[in-house]
DNA sequence: ATCGCTGTGTTCAATACTGGACAGACAGGA
DNA sequence: TCCTGTCTGTCCAGTATTGAACACAGCGAT
C-alpha cells in the first residue's frame, strides 16, 4: 500500500507520454499541447534553491520520476523548518496562486532530477484560456492544502520519532531509493529538532534493525518496521489526492 | 501593530459598503455587483459545524465583522486539533479549489455572527467569467496557504506556551473581545495538548497577571504581556496578506 | 602521511510535556 | 433548595525533548 499508489499508475500510463509527472501525464491531450510549447525540460541538482522566501516567483517547476523539491519556512534566529514535500504528485511555485506573488517559503531541491519549468506569465495565460487546465491545478491545490493541514496538525500530535519515520518514507517513496543522503543535523533541521535527539532516535532505529548509518548517509533496511514507526498522516493525504484527482488519471478534465 | 491590521483598514474603507469581510469590502464594484445577488446573508451561532471531513463542499462562507471559524483536523484517536482560523479577512469552503470537492477538514464557526454564504456552483460560474473576483480569490488563497505554512512550522518550532498565546491574540485581533468562552480542555484539544498541561500554563499567565480566569471563560487583561509571551508567527503572515492583498484594498482588481 | 574539518556517538542535567488521578468549586436544572 | 454534572486546581510519576559538551571517527586536501 505505502509503496504503490504513484509509481504504479505511472507505469500503466495507455501513453507513457513526455513527462515523469504526474499532473502534466494527467492533462487532456489538447491541454498537453497547448501547455507543452512553453515547458522547458531541465536538469536541476540536489540542493539548488529554486526560489526564496520574498522573491517574486517567475516560474513553476513539475519535479518529474525521482526529483523532490522541499518548501521550508524560515525563523528569525535561523532555523529552516520543512513544511511540505513535493514529487512527481505535484508542481511547485504559484500553482495556487495566480500573478506573479512573492514566495513565502523557500523552495530547494531535496533530490535532483528531470524538472519542467513553465514562466508563470504562460502559465496563467493557459490557466484562463483552457479550464482543463485550470480545473487540474485548482485540484492540486487543493490536494497541497490537505497536505499541510496534515503537517500542522501531525506536528502538533505526533512524536518526533513518528515523524521522523513519516519522513523518511515519504523521501523513499518519492525518490524509490532507500538511501538517503543527509546528515543527523540535516534531519533535525528539517524536523525543526534537537540534533543530539535525532541522532538517538536514528541510532533507537539502528538498534532495532530498521536501517544502518553511515557518515552522511542513512540507509533504510526495513520499510516495514519504518511504517509502524510512523504515523499515519500521509496515507490520509494520499487518500485525498486519490479521490480529488480520480477521474482524471486517464484522459483529464472531468469537469464538476 | 498587533492590535492594528485589519480593523483600521476596515475602518478606513472609502465606501463601507455592505460586508464587513474584507475580501467582499477589497472587490472592485463591477465584480461585487455579479456576485451580490447569489450571496446569502445568515446568521450562524458558535459551534456550527459549517462542513465536516469529507462532505462534498456546497457552499463557501464569508464571515463578517467578528464571526470567526476554525479548521479541525481529526485523528483516528478521536483528538480534533485547530490548523487555521479565518475571519474577517477571509473566507471558508472551497476558496481554493474549484468543482464542488471533499473537504478535508472540518469547519466550525468558532465565534458566531454574520456570514455571507454563496454556492459555488455560482461561485465557480463568476469566477470563469471575471477575473477580478478569480484574482482576488487566489491571491487569498495565496495567503491561506501562507498561513498553513506558518502554522505548520510554528507547531514544530514552538513552545506549547507561545502557540497558546499566539491563539488567543489572534482570537481576540478578530473578535475584538478579550474574553475567551472556552474551557481549559477545549483550548487543550485545539492546540493538541495534554489537558493538564493548559491548566499550568493558563495558571502561569493568571499569576503573571496576563489574564484571569472564570468557569469556561479566559478574559485577558494585558494584551501587551500576552505578546511577549507568544511567538510572532503571526505577524510574518499579516505581512504577507499585506503583501499580497495589497493594492487590492480601495477598489480592487489591479491584475499583475 | 598528516592536518583539519565535519559528522557521529554518547553523556548529562534540565526543562517540556503527558496522562491519570482526585477533591473541591461552580452553575444550572429539578 | 438540593443534586448532578462539568470544570478547575493540583499533584505525581513518567516520558519526551533540549542544548551543551566532548572525544573520536572518517575523509578530503595538502
Amino acid at each position: 500500500m505505502r509503496t504503490s499508489a504513484m509509481p504504479e499508475t505511472a507505469k500503466a500510463l495507455p501513453k507513457p507520454a513526455r513527462p515523469g509527472n504526474n499532473l502534466l501525464a494527467a492533462l487532456a491531450s489538447d491541454d498537453f499541447r497547448l501547455l507543452a510549447p512553453v515547458l522547458e525540460e531541465k536538469r536541476i541538482s540536489t540542493g539548488v534553491t529554486l526560489f526564496e522566501a520574498g522573491d517574486i516567483i517567475e516560474n513553476a517547476y513539475f519535479p518529474c520520476d525521482k526529483a523532490l523539491v522541499s518548501y521550508r519556512v524560515s525563523f528569525a534566529d535561523g532555523r529552516l523548518v520543512e513544511v511540505a514535500l513535493v514529487g512527481r504528485e505535484g508542481a511547485v511555485g504559484g500553482i495556487v496562486s495566480n500573478g506573479r506573488l512573492p514566495a513565502f517559503s523557500r523552495a530547494i531541491t531535496q533530490n535532483g532530477g528531470t524538472f519542467f519549468r513553465v514562466g508563470l506569465r504562460d502559465l496563467d495565460l493557459l490557466k484562463s484560456r483552457a479550464p482543463g487546465l485550470r480545473n487540474l491545478f485548482t485540484r492540486y491545490a487543493d490536494c497541497l492544502m490537505a497536505q499541510i493541514y496534515q503537517a500542522t496538525a501531525c506536528n502538533a500530535a505526533h512524536s518526533i520519532e513518528a515523524r521522523c519515520a513519516k519522513w523518511m518514507l515519504a523521501t523513499i517513496d518519492r525518490t524509490e531509493s532507500k538511501t538517503l543522503a543527509l546528515t543527523h543535523e540535516q534531519l533535525a533541521i528539517l524536523l525543526g529538532v534537537g540534533r543530539s535527539y535525532a541522532s538517538r532516535i536514528l541510532l533507537g532505529m539502528k538498534s532495532a534493525g530498521v536501517l544502518h548509518l553511515s557518515r552522511g548517509r542513512i540507509v533504510v533496511d526495513d520499510c516495514a518496521a519504518l511504517e509502524s514507526i510512523a504515523c499515519n498522516c500521509d496515507s490520509l493525504v494520499r487518500e485525498h489526492f486519490d479521490t480529488v484527482l480520480a477521474g482524471i488519471y486517464p484522459d483529464g478534465s472531468k469537469h464538476d
